[in-house]
DNA sequence: ATGCAAACGAGAATAATTATCATTCGCGCC
DNA sequence: GGCGCGAATGATAATTATTCTCGTTTGCAT
């Protein structure tokens, strides 16, 4: 059942084995859009592939570089992961379950190019969390 | 030479104690706007004061937990603290020479608000940083 | 099929932070 | 001004996230 695709690896210069193309459909084919190299390992322990935690680390942070996944620091110490789909967005995290929606304003984004131009910055990237409480829904997500 | 404010600690619902007080002289005093618990740590070594490193973190712990100081986590796993002015604001911070600027914007701020009602978040807090090249400088500030 | 460099897996090493615990300190009380 | 007690401290062990090391395996071109 596993839907392979050797090609993304090929095309972005990353030899085509069989760890990395594991991890790959899990973000392509699972269920969570943001996972930690943690989640990575286990998720993949439990479906029986037994790829090493120091591998999971090394393929993130290969396919980070190679434009694959974004990384984001939120809250909590660990780096999370989550497919590169070509349009950024910012996230909001609720802080009770942990579950995580996405947004994207251009305002605040024209915003942030103006201010970094008045302080005489390159822009080069830039982060923004909103963490709260998702209270209109029952916090039906789990950490 | 070291101007203690034992009147702060009272106030805050703390005990008022050497490292505390330190620490928050060396916030309110010292040259260094934003420091990580290292820092902390060093400084006070430096100038002669020996207050062990876990103490550094616990103490910085009480004042963000007390609102005497901000904590944030900024790209690169260790969390820097501010003294908190009751100012709210964002950074964008140089990858070159890690300094940071500290910016505030209206927009973003109520872009941030009006986002976080539409999908039904009580906001609780936010980050966002900025990561640049500060160009304009010479990049005078060392990490 | 063969070979070799690149990738892997297990476990050691590192970095930031937190927990443990015996000793010391701040401070109210007599 | 000393006493006592609970809170705070400091040294160090423990934890957590991540990276490094190194002997073994694998992808892939010949």
């Amino acid at each position: 059942m596993n839907e392979l695709e050797p090609e993304y690896l090929k095309s972005a210069g990353l030899k085509s084995t069989l760890p990395r193309l594991k991890v790959l459909d899990l973000f392509k084919n699972g269920q969570e859009r943001h996972m930690s190299a943690e989640d990575v390992y286990q998720l993949l322990r439990d479906s029986g592939d037994n790829v090493g935690l120091a591998t999971v680390y090394r393929v993130l942070t290969q396919f980070e570089q190679a434009g694959l996944l974004v990384r984001h620091n939120f809250e909590g110490g660990k780096s999370v992961f989550e497919l590169n789909e070509g349009t950024h967005h910012d996230h909001i995290v609720c802080m009770q379950c942990g579950h995580v929606e996405e947004f994207y304003d251009s305002a605040i984004e024209s915003r942030q190019k103006k201010i970094a131009a008045e302080l005489g910055f390159t822009i080069h990237d830039h982060s923004l969390q909103i963490y709260g409480d998702c209270t209109k829904a029952k916090c039906p997500h789990r950490r």
